[in-house]
DNA sequence: CTATAAGTTCGAGAATCATCGAACTATCGG
DNA sequence: CCGATAGTTCGATGATTCTCGAACTTATAG
């Protein structure tokens, strides 16, 4: 697969992304799978186990886009990691909230 | 125009509803400028000054029916108000983060 | 009572977003 | 090199959402 996808600086991630972004149960879900470390995309399964690939895939670029996680090549695999520095340094406050409620 | 307006309970009010209404830089705007308190509706300008009215009506429905804001008859105008209590019970710390940041 | 001010609702068209199959890409094991 | 695995990208279709004018509603001013 591509190696290296893009993703926003710091300093271009909006708030308003973010919260979009975290705005659907299966992102969130996702979202909140990360919140206790990486994870390969493999071991990360969203709600629905069956979930066809493309569509799992969509979920991430809108999550790596906000800035939300990073996306990584891992050998064949990916590594899917919460910006959680960044964000807590943007957005004091917001992540925990988000992502204890 | 039509009396009271139907508004989510607290026990209604969901997360993702929460954060897709305050996903828009308009909508945004808008809570903002209700975290020092109750605004008239004709006082709340989001950022737009000459927006159509039917579209900041629009605004108003989609943060109504998230449960960010209540919007009541006062008089012939209408007074907006940020459920502060309802969100920080529920979700506590993401509205001072949110409305910070 | 009438006119006006302040909003809501409805409807239509445009724009955006979601979903998923199919094709493509890259890595590793044998 | 070959196949399998893990994922991305593309394209099409359908579903939401946005935007705004026009018609409607209600409370007050006069």
């Amino acid at each position: 697969m591509p190696g290296e996808l893009p993703h926003p600086e710091r300093s271009e991630i909006q708030l308003t992304d973010v919260l979009f972004a975290l705005s659907d149960p299966e992102r969130l879900a996702i979202a909140r799978q990360l919140a206790d470390g990486p994870l390969d995309m493999a071991e990360c399964h969203a709600t629905d186990p069956n979930l066809p690939k493309s569509t799992k895939s969509h979920f991430m670029k809108v999550l790596r886009e906000a800035g939300v996680i990073r996306n990584e090549p891992n050998g064949r695999r990916r590594m899917l990691t919460l910006r959680r520095d960044d964000l807590d340094e943007l957005f004091p406050g917001l992540l925990e909230s988000v992502l204890r409620s």
